[in-house]
DNA sequence: CTCAGTGCTTAGGTATACTAAGGACTGACT
DNA sequence: AGTCAGTCCTTAGTATACCTAAGCACTGAG
């Protein structure tokens, strides 16, 4: 039936239910992302932590790993690289001294912005092409689908 | 315990440009998606694989590697991973005997076909309890997005 | 003051990606 | 024919990021 397969951008067919879309969709836009990153920088994940700090003020462990969706072992091996780093830092809580808070240093938070702007200069071009409606659906859709992801 | 920022929803505030609110709703759902992976089975970008050779047919390796925006290397090592677990198979080209002709064992079009819909069901569920026309605006940014991620 | 529960870490393993290096093959040019 | 640069694929070694299991440190209740 479909032999010319490449025009259909591999995974958007008609007949996938809507949820396959949105998983090929986040597996290739993964991919992408992850393929303009350049070497000898952070990781995703890293840098996505290290902005949630920026913006939040210090987290405990196990708050970062539920923001993630990880485990906290794993988020422990993430902070870990960060804080060899120097772009942040792990202060006990006072109040729970089996709380650990980590937060940014000012390289950290220098390093976050400063790598997000670059990185998002490839993607923004893109959807500033889009016509305003298009780009309110991704909005949109954006907004909708970090819901589900978070619940 | 609940801070103001736990309604932010990580990453989805207004001040982000366009495209750090599409790179963070698609880290938040890639690792969702991630943590919904049952163990013993097979990872993202094989499944992936295994569902494109599973519509288009078969694929040379250089192909594939593209099709994922990743290194030719990379793609090699997971189709390795989807033969010795007797999904896939490799075929040398008989035009062009540098290429090898990856494509899905029988076992392997049932898998991708079973585990896609198994996870997805998940996803489908919370989609469908969305509005048609938050539903409309998924789609549309999917297949948007899915073409600026194979541009 | 004991002890179950909580928070974090380390250890070991898997999946996925990269670069570098090399083997096999093709196609074009002597 | 013979050579050889270029293409396609693979293996080897390394890195990121995830997991479970196990264990330590601390808290709070009985």
């Amino acid at each position: 039936m479909e032999t010319e397969a490449s025009r259909e951008h591999l995974g958007t067919t008609e007949e996938a239910g809507l949820g396959g879309q949105v998983r090929s969709a986040v597996g290739l836009l993964y991919r992408r992302f992850r393929s303009e990153r350049p070497e000898g920088t952070l990781g995703d994940t890293a840098l996505d932590v290290l902005t949630w700090l920026h913006k939040q003020g210090p987290r405990t462990l196990t708050q970062l790993s539920e923001d993630a969706h990880v485990a906290p072992a794993s988020m422990s091996q993430s902070v870990n690289r960060l804080t060899s780093a120097g772009y942040a830092i792990r202060t006990p809580d006072p109040n729970d001294r089996r709380k650990v808070l980590i937060s940014t240093t000012p390289e950290g938070a220098d390093l976050a912005l400063a790598t997000r702007a670059q990185r998002n200069t490839w993607l923004d071009g893109r959807l500033q092409a889009l016509s305003p409606e298009d780009q309110h659906a991704i909005t949109r859709a954006c907004a909708l689908l970090s819901t589900i992801a978070g619940s």
